[in-house]
RNA sequence: GCCCUUGUAGCUCAGUCGGUAGAGCACCACCAUGGUAAGGUGGGGGUCAACGGUUCAAAUCCGUUCGAGGGCUCCA
């Protein structure tokens, strides 16, 4: 999430400050067994296994207790010692034990001490306690973590810490936190009734408001028009197929624990599809294709279904059903390096139209276990390589790390307080085209393989949405704002007024409304900025006379007796552009 | 799945030592007819997540189940 740069000094005071808080755990717990306590992004933890259970009070006491040490002033020291000295002073600490015995034979083990408390640790540390701040540091949660994040380990209790180099930073860094929290699309979604979840009819499967399927709405429709404007097709298939699709595109074998269990009918065993690629290969392989219709370019907002473990589900983040923004590219070899930095710049184009400017690039290769001719696997890299140099995108290289059937670009966007969201991938796959039998017939009348891309840009609607919602804190610009302009009469007698507007702004193409509630004016103005609708038009007498508007902005901005039409033109020109108001 | 926290009205939450359920918002009705962030009065609405136990008495104590939130990647 958000990735302070963390300065060397900053990650040395947060190491030291677990070492503190392990020094007062062990106060209060003298049988504790201690066993790792780094510094982290925003601070620290230390893991413990403790003869009871931890409370909310303990952290007060732990907090206490912390603030003393550093009083003490007391310095880091550094000792080296022999392995065996080093066992011999963690006899009781199996952990401890552990570790020594898991560094390699040609490290030394290195010792820090604060005080009484003396912990196995490779450092660095601040020079002495007093370069920590009592007031700069914070105990936030209590939490479960296996011994070495295996599953079969024992479950020790993690104590989670955040520590600055001053109070100020402290308190910076809590805002943002209360920022995370006023954003978050769950709180949000409530509050502007955008969408919902149900346990009782299906965990993880997302209902859409009326006001968050007009977001939806403006998202698709900017979506389709952009797509058939950049050489695509649309197109729609089955929901659910015969496992004979799954088993000969390989997903049975690998995946099955990911996918919804089978119904069975007519003999035949159905799945829900986790992936709309093997419908449309489907499509591709209905015909035979000549080297002169490719490329094609096929996308569906296809909806898949993938079985999401109980404790991994988040709001819209995570789920069971979603919508992918899905396309895949069929394309000969001489295409590929055209359509991949084509596909690049779209994904780019369509990430900025949803107002992210801050894109960085990730670009995975051939791990060790890989399918596919290795030339192919070294054109396709290179060809992804290209095209992000092309568009100028700072890129890390994850080597080995692409899925076994091809290599990938994964674009991250950062939103508006710097966290940073996978959305778009572009992958190859040298598997399903020769699973499937795909070929084209080139100009040597020899019949070749396909090179086969997969593509979202958006990732799943579902996810997207969610992201939107945070990186908009809500407050959506006026082209996807579920409503546009709220219409306000002063009083009753300019209710007809209202309806005549509000008939013509609909007419105009905006999502708009008149409030004719028994509210007073000075209420309804209070629901609609809550609400966070972009334009509120205020109507009375002067209005009504004048065929004039005044226009209450949501950032509380006010222009009064503006001419209808200048009204009309100017949202028109907003929405156009797409901008932020 | 496992650990911690948590579950009271549509929403946000209060409820002490166990004595039989409350507030604000929202909703409904009536009054008020208004010029830039909440007009007034009244009303309806809860098997206190579920089940079991202790007790004269349970939202409250104990147990089990279910759900939700955070964590289970950061390496001595």
């Amino acid at each position: 999430m958000a990735k302070v740069e963390v300065g060397e000094r900053l990650s040395k005071i947060r190491h030291s400050m677990s070492h503190v808080m392990a020094e007062a755990v062990l106060e209060m717990f003298p049988s504790a067994q201690i066993a790792i306590g780094p510094s982290i992004d925003n601070g620290f933890y230390y893991d413990f296994d403790l003869p009871r259970q931890l409370v909310a009070d303990d952290l007060e006491e732990i907090t206490e207790r912390m603030r003393a040490i550093i009083a003490e002033n007391k310095p880091f020291v550094r000792t080296v010692v022999s392995r065996e000295e080093a066992q011999r002073m963690f006899a009781e600490q199996t952990y401890k034990l552990e570790l020594i015995n898991a560094i390699p034979e040609d490290e030394e083990v290195s010792l820090y001490s604060v005080g009484e408390f003396t912990d196995l640790c490779r450092g660095p540390h601040v020079e002495s306690s007093k370069e920590l701040k009592a007031d700069a540091f914070k105990l936030m949660s209590i939490a479960g973590a296996y011994w070495r994040g295996k599953e079969t380990n024992p479950m020790l209790t993690r104590i989670y810490g955040t520590a600055w180099t001053n109070a100020k930073e402290l308190r910076l860094y809590m805002q943002h936190l209360e920022d995370v929290e006023k954003r978050d699309h769950r709180k949000l979604g409530k509050d502007l009734d955008l969408f919902s979840l149900h346990e009782e009819a299906g965990p993880g499967l997302v209902y859409w408001h009326p006001m968050g399927a007009r977001i939806r709405q403006a998202i698709e429709s900017f979506w389709r028009d952009e797509h058939y404007a950049n050489g695509y097709e649309m197109v729609y298939t089955p929901h659910i197929g015969k496992s004979w699709l799954w088993e000969t595109s390989g997903h049975l074998g690998f995946y099955k624990e990911g996918m919804y269990p089978p119904m069975e009918l007519d003999k035949s065993d159905y799945y829900a599809k986790p992936m709309n690629c093997p419908f449309h290969i489907m499509i591709y392989n209905n015909s035979k294709h000549s080297y002169r219709d490719l490329p094609f370019r096929w996308a569906e907002l296809g909806t898949v279904y993938r079985y999401e473990k109980a404790g991994a589900m988040h709001g819209l983040m995570r789920v069971r059903g979603f919508t992918q923004d899905d396309a895949h590219l069929f394309v000969t070899p001489a295409q590929m390096q055209e359509e991949i930095l084509e596909v690049l710049r779209f994904s780019l184009h369509m990430l900025k139209s949803f107002g992210f400017t801050e894109i960085n690039a990730y670009l995975s290769t051939m791990p060790e276990k890989a399918v596919g001719d290795p030339k192919r696997w070294a054109d396709a890299t290179e060809a992804l390589r290209e095209a992000i140099e092309a568009e100028g995108l700072s890129y890390e290289v994850d080597e080995g790390g692409g899925a076994f059937y091809g290599p990938k670009i994964d674009l991250k966007v950062k939103d508006a307080i710097g966290r940073e969201w996978q959305l778009s991938t572009i992958q190859f796959d040298f598997n399903e085209p020769e699973r499937f039998n795909m070929t084209f017939v080139d100009s040597d009348g020899v019949e070749k393989r396909p090179y086969m891309i997969h593509r979202a840009l958006l990732g799943s609607l579902e996810r997207f949405f969610g992201v939107l919602i945070e990186h908009y804190a809500g407050a959506f610009p006026p082209w996807l704002a579920p409503e546009q302009i709220k219409i306000i009469p002063v009083g009753e007698n300019f209710f007809n007024y209202a309806k005549e507007l509000e008939k013509r702004l609909r007419k105009e193409g905006f999502r708009v409304s008149a409030d004719l509630g028994d509210d007073r004016m000075n209420a309804k103005i209070r629901n609609a900025q809550q609400l966070k609708i972009p334009y509120m038009v205020i109507i009375g007498e002067r209005e009504a006379e004048g065929d004039l508007v005044s226009v209450r902005y949501r950032s509380g901005k006010q222009e009064n007796g503006v001419a209808t039409e200048a009204f009309i033109a100017s949202v028109k020109a907003t929405v156009a552009s797409k901008e932020q108001l």
